[in-house]
DNA sequence: CTAGACTCCTA
DNA sequence: GTAGGAGTCTAGT
């Protein structure tokens, strides 16, 4: 018998009769070969490699023992378990001790190494060979692995009506590995089914809906027991965890416990500052409760949070994250279930942890309201996870863990069959920490800037507070929308009026500018609209930003620290919370003086860098439009250059209203344009704006087709795509509701577009720490995302460089996997506020 | 005290 | 026409 294989592994086969073919090199491999390779007879090779090892295969084998050494080691013995027996004799100390304290690895290593010759149901030689496939037990197999496009694919080929899908859940038709176990007259047709590593994703997934059991679970108390949970983790080579806290923003949250899970079912909770409430008996000094002390505790969990090989699996992570580096903590590998579920799922629904534990596990989680319900006393805003009794804590804590790490089993196989784990593992998952260090470096604010202007605005705002209460002629509250629309339209019976949805009276700024120019509209009306105008933007202004942002400077940084959601956008964008530094003001003058108060701390700059036009110059490479093409390679205005197209107006001298309105429809088009939309951003009748839309068309017919081809695919799969391959869903889009569905069609058209923008910003993200490390950045540090711009700030001294680094990693970011038909450009500044910067 | 409507800030 | 978050008012609990 011939193995052809240039696998040194197989070489422990070779005996009388059988001989190895290393294909690559034509050479055969027989006895004599074998023992220039490793020293030893084919039969001694096992001995050798268990002592030597194999970092190609993961086998540890003994330190310090290379292939020569382990030959000469099993020449002298004859074969490891003598070796080992003797071990004492050798006379080299170091290569002695080794091998004595060693000696189980090697034992172990050889357990890896030799080959299994007792495997059953081996499928005889002659059944093997190429045959035309039997179409149902190909397509059945295909099926039940989910290997859902094959399986569509292949049947068309055969010409055979694809199997239905099969609902993966316990008791279900799925085969488990107890069932799939070949009987005698399956071993034949299904033998490869049962040792495939697929089913083992399919019995995970059975396992993982086992049903739940809060109470098996256990609350830890003592050193003993955290020290089995970390060793079980050890064993399993990834746990999932999670800590309970103070506060949902990580920047203040006090750690109030630990809870993790090592198997379905298999979790613990670790209270760590657990207090008896205020308001309850108290019957001592340490309130009743037993725990292990915080630092005790986090200095037993630090090695395994931190320890390269073992993978930490959260819901939200990021948020564990920022808690534990708050006590140093640097927790890594990590992986996400939200994340997951996010790039496998996103415009399905919610990617919570109670979203993703009915949808995929059919299980209710126990509520926090249920566990702060059992604190004494106190409104249900005062109470926290700490007061809580350590037997509700535990159901709670560990069941969460328990169904973060059931979630991580289900999900992670689907990113592989689905083809989403390049979407996980580059736009997702290494933007875990990234965020999590931008959001703890936060962003310094000059408060006396801010309070200054809100003096400033709030005296504009009585000046016209009493301008308005003049013009009206009685008081009345100008905060509300409802009395300013009953003024205008019925008690002034001004023309223009429309109503909202509920039958108000329609009162944002457009509709009262339009009411302003009207001429039919009385002067004094006309200044009393103004007025309205004026104040609504200064008591905007004043509330939402200078009034509201000093109250998020955190005491212990003097900064302002947002929150970062990786997963809450449909697209693929990120959104800023508490507050909110994706909407600082920019557009008016009086808004523009906010971004002033946002600072670089003494003797560094803030560095701002944007994009410029990335949607538009996406959209001209994924419709692939000559003309967009060619004016961004040559650097022009491209909405005069929609203009002079649309209206052959020449850019030479183009009126700012022609190209007001290029620009406008341009951005309509990113939208997803319709005539009704377009006529009311630029206040023109819906036939004009029809035929804007018809001639843009008829110029740029690569956009229509796109839109068509988008809207279609948008159909027929129910989802669309980004140039990265990131799936933005679309469940509803089918439905007859004409409205809804429209609503759905734009929504499909701006997806791939805006979606493709926010994997361009995340990649560069991902690289940015890296690149700075890389190119000498000490002081470098990014703050802020704001969808098409970063913020950075940088010690004086580097600023040049980290222009240069900045830009670099920013228009290189597609790079390698798409080359864009189009110029990337981005526009980089330092200065000392971010207004100056922008 | 909470939810929804309305408005307005950003890309 | 896309994607967000937040402040205020108002009605209902």
């Amino acid at each position: 018998m011939t193995i052809v294989s240039s696998d040194k592994d197989l070489m422990q086969l070779v005996r009388p009769g059988v001989v190895m073919l290393d294909a690559m090199k034509s050479k055969k491999i027989g006895r004599d070969e074998v023992i220039e390779k490793f020293g030893v007879p084919p039969d001694r090779v096992v001995d050798v490699q268990s002592l030597a090892g194999d970092s190609t295969d993961n086998v540890p084998g003994v330190p310090g023992i290379g292939v020569k050494t382990a030959a000469e080691l099993i020449k002298e013995y004859a074969d490891l378990d003598a070796l080992l027996a003797r071990a004492g004799e050798i006379k080299q100390p170091k290569r002695r001790e080794k091998l004595i304290e060693f000696a189980d690895q090697a034992r172990v290593s050889r357990e890896l190494v030799r080959l299994k010759d007792d495997v059953p149901d081996m499928i005889p030689a002659d059944a093997l060979g190429v045959r035309d496939p039997d179409p149902g037990e190909l397509l059945g197999f295909l099926r039940v692995m989910e290997f859902n496009t094959l399986t569509r694919r292949i049947a068309e080929g055969l010409g055979a009506e694809p199997p239905a899908p099969v609902e993966v859940s316990v008791g279900s038709t799925v085969p488990t590995k107890a069932r799939m176990q070949p009987g005698a007259e399956k071993a034949k047709s299904e033998p490869v089914v049962a040792e495939s590593p697929a089913a083992g994703a399919a019995e995970a997934a059975a396992a993982a809906k086992a049903p739940f059991d809060r109470s098996k679970y256990e609350t830890v108390t003592t050193r003993e027991r955290l020290e089995a949970w970390i060793m079980k983790a050890y064993a399993a080579g990834r746990f999932a965890f999670d800590t309970e806290t103070t506060s949902i923003d990580p920047m203040v949250a006090e750690l109030v416990g630990f809870s993790m899970a090592v198997a379905p079912g298999e979790a613990c909770y670790v209270p760590l500052g657990h207090r008896a409430s205020s308001e309850a008996f108290d019957f001592g000094a340490h309130d009743g409760i037993v725990q292990i002390p915080v630092v005790e505790a986090l200095a037993l969990l630090k090695p395994l949070l931190e320890d390269p090989s073992i993978l930490k699996i959260g819901q939200n992570i990021k948020y564990d994250l920022n808690v534990l580096a708050q006590h140093g903590i640097n927790a890594a590998p990590l992986d996400d279930t939200m994340l997951m579920s996010y790039a496998l799922d996103a415009g399905k629904g919610g990617h919570g942890m109670d979203d993703l534990a009915m949808r995929h596990l059919g299980h209710a989680c126990m509520t926090f309201e249920q566990v702060i319900a059992h604190v004494p006393g106190k409104k249900k805003s005062e109470r926290t996870f700490g007061q809580a009794p350590l037997d509700k804590a535990t159901e709670y804590a560990a069941e969460d863990a328990d169904v973060t790490l059931r979630l991580w089993m289900i999900l992670k196989p689907r990113l592989a069959a689905e083809r989403l784990t390049t979407v996980y593992e580059t736009l997702e998952r290494p933007l875990i920490p990234v965020i999590a260090d931008m959001e703890r470096a936060g962003i310094l604010i000059d408060g006396a800037i801010l309070s200054r202007l809100s003096s400033t605005f709030a005296q504009g705002v009585a000046r016209l507070e009493e301008e308005v209460n003049r013009l009206v002629g009685h008081k009345f509250n100008l905060g509300s929308p409802r009395q300013l629309g009953e003024l205008l339209f019925e008690r002034l019976q001004l023309p223009g009026g429309k109503r909202t949805k509920s039958g108000q009276w329609e009162t944002r700024a457009g509709l009262l500018d339009d009411l302003a120019a009207n001429e039919e509209v009385p002067d004094d009306a006309r200044r009393l609209i103004n007025t309205m105008l004026e104040w609504r933007q200064l008591t905007k202004l004043r509330s939402t930003y200078t009034d509201a942002l000093p109250s998020y400077v955190h005491g212990g940084s003097g900064r302002i620290h947002t929150s970062y959601a990786l997963g809450a956008t449909t697209t693929g964008r990120l959104a800023s919370s508490e507050p909110n530094l994706q909407n600082i003001p920019i557009r008016t003058k009086e808004g523009r003086e906010i971004r002033t108060a946002f600072i670089a701390a003494p003797g560094k700059k803030l560095i701002s860098a944007d994009y410029s036009q990335i949607e538009l110059r996406i959209l001209a490479h994924i419709a692939d439009i000559p003309q967009l093409r060619k004016a961004f390679e040559e650097g022009l205005d491209i909405h005069a250059m929609t203009a002079s197209e649309m209206f052959g107006v020449p850019v030479e001298g183009m009126p700012g209203e022609v190209r007001r309105r290029a620009k406008a429809i341009n951005f309509g088009i990113i939208y997803g344009i319709s005539a009704f939309g377009l006529a009311n951003q630029l206040s023109i009748p819906k036939d004009e704006a029809a035929a804007y839309i018809k001639t843009y068309f008829e110029r740029f017919p690569g956009i229509r087709a796109y839109m068509d081809s988008t809207r279609k695919r948008a159909h027929e799969r129910g989802y669309v795509e980004t140039v990265f391959g990131r799936r933005i869903h679309y469940p509803e889009i089918n439905t007859k509701n004409p409205g809804v569905r429209g609503n759905l069609e734009r929504a499909a058209i701006n997806a791939p577009i805006q979606g493709s923008a926010a994997d361009i910003i995340r990649r560069a993200m991902a690289r940015m720490p890296g690149a700075l490390a890389a190119a000498g950045l000490k002081s470098a540090r990014m703050l802020l995302q704001v969808h098409d711009e970063l913020v950075f700030e940088v010690g004086e001294a580097e600023v040049p460089n980290a222009l240069r680094t900045v830009k670099k990693v920013m228009e290189g970011a597609a790079l390698p996997v798409i080359a864009l038909a189009v110029p990337i450009h981005v526009d980089a500044k330092a200065a000392d506020n971010w207004e100056a910067a922008h």
